[in-house]
Formats: structure tokens, sequence, C-alpha cells
DNA sequence: AGATTGTATTCGGATATGCGAATACAACAA
DNA sequence: TTGTTGTATTCGCATATCCGAATACAATCT
């Protein structure tokens, strides 16, 4: 439960964030690739492949290893990756919860933290607006 | 392994991407709130908040009850959005092979496929670009 | 009824992203 | 040396995303 960085985060998440890249990630996580291998297996073109895994490689979610002529691809985070294909391949299926439910996980909660203060802040939050 | 619909994934992953809506998913992590107790939370305005919120009940990342004239927002699939946020906040440290390490575990793979009908594949998608 | 509160939606412009085409380039083959 | 292979980068445009401002709207208060 520890506190994220939030915009650190993001740079990773949109990185898995397209279907060429996270097919890129779904390829690599069966083993190394180079890009040839790649173009083979799905529908882009090498430039355009090119342009994603530099952009994974910027997040080091992968790396890779010279060989010759080519480079073969690989998983640089695979539990990272593995755990997160492996949680969108699971397909949770969406809660619902009742009002009341909710009203009582909520008040159970709140009673642990000053209310007062909250409205304060919303108070002021207000008229800082207001007055910039 | 299961293979998975990268064009849908990628719909909710886009959803986690933004450093506003982690926030919002963060928080709703730690119990319900509704968009005013957000307001006070995150350094965004209501209005855009809302947009946020739209967009991550339809992709069924979150839900509301209503509570008289205030909504509660609540995670609706909460074990992939914690799982996701305890994954972040690990920050797995990236790996380095070598090229050896690569060239072997490459091979091993590909002793497992055919390896001519690759070629063919290559060779039969670059004539049809050219006629393209 | 009018004002206020809590929330959602629409619009428009600024910014970001995605992709193909073209180009670069190094290693290797002929 | 010229050609080819494997890969990366740059450019320009089309599209998508983001956010604030304005507006809508229903519920509650005065």
């Amino acid at each position: 439960m520890t506190e994220i960085d939030t915009k650190s985060a993001t740079v990773l998440l949109r990185a898995f964030a397209h279907p060429t890249r996270l097919a890129i990630l779904q390829e690599l996580s069966k083993g190394p690739k180079c890009v040839t291998d790649l173009e083979d297996l799905l529908p882009a073109r090498q430039a355009n492949l090119s342009q994603h895994l530099a952009l994974l490689r910027h997040t080091q979610l992968v790396d890779f290893a010279q060989d010759a002529q080519t480079r073969c691809y690989y998983l640089a985070r695979p539990k990272l990756t593995g755990l997160l294909l492996e949680e969108l391949a699971r397909n949770e299926v969406p809660v619902s919860k009742s009002t009341e439910q909710i009203k009582a996980e909520k008040a159970k909660l709140e009673t642990k933290q000053a209310a007062m203060t909250k409205k304060q802040v919303q108070a002021s939050k207000r008229t800082a607006r207001a007055r910039g």
C-alpha cells in the first residue's frame, strides 16, 4: 500500500498501453526475439516496431543483446510484465456494491480522520480559485 | 500464459495510464470516496475529475453508489487495481542479460518450431508490400 | 421561487501520440 | 565496391488526448 509516484508510474503504464507494444511484450514473455522475428509474428512494419521498441527500451521494459547484425530483445522486468499479462488474461469480473454497503465502508473510514479540516481546505480552495 | 486480446487490454491500460486517474484509483483503493472528497485530496478540479471518473466508469474500473445528492465511487475491480498498484510500488529493478545467455535461450525455443516456414512468410510479406 | 450544492457533459484549442515514408548506417556478401 | 540485410531515426501529417471554461441539471436549502 505504499504511496506511488503517479507521474513516473504513468510513464510505465503508457508504455504498456498500446496494442503493438503489448503484443511485443507478450511475445517476449515467451522468449527473446529479434526485430525480424517480431515482424513475422505481428502485423506491423519494421520501422514501426523499432519505434515501439525504442519506447520500451527507454522505459526499461525491454533490453537487447547484440548478436552479430541482429539485436535480440528480451524482457528487462519479467516479473512486472508477467504479472500484468497474467492479470489481464484473468479478466476480473466487475463487482457491484449497494449504497448501504458503501455508506458503511465510508463512514468507518471517515471516523479515523478530522472531518472539519476537510471543509476548511475545501473552502480555501474555492476562494483561491475565485481570486486567481 | 493465455493469449490476450491486446486491443481490449489496451483500453484498460490506457485508463490506468494517467497521473490523475492513477491517483484516483489509489485513493479509492483505501476506501470509497465521492467527487468532492477527491477534489480535496487531489490537485484537480471537479469537472476534470468527473471527466476522468467517466472514463474509469466506462472501462469498468470504478462504479458508484448514489447517496442522496452525492455519488460514492469505489473500485469495481479491486484485485486488478490492487495488484497493479502493488506491483508499481515494488518497482522491479531491470535485469541485464549477456549475449551468450540470450543466444542460448533463443536457440532452445527455435528448435521447437519449423525455421523454414518463417523465411517464406517473411519473403511473401516483402513482395506483398512491394506490390501494394 | 431563487440560491446553493454535487456532479456531469459539451466545446474548443493546445499538446501528445501514432504511423508511414524516407533516410541513415553498420555489417556482411558478391 | 556495390549490394543486401537488420535495425534505428527523422519528418510530417492525421488523429487522439487533455483540460479549462461554460453549461446543464437535479436535489436541497432559504
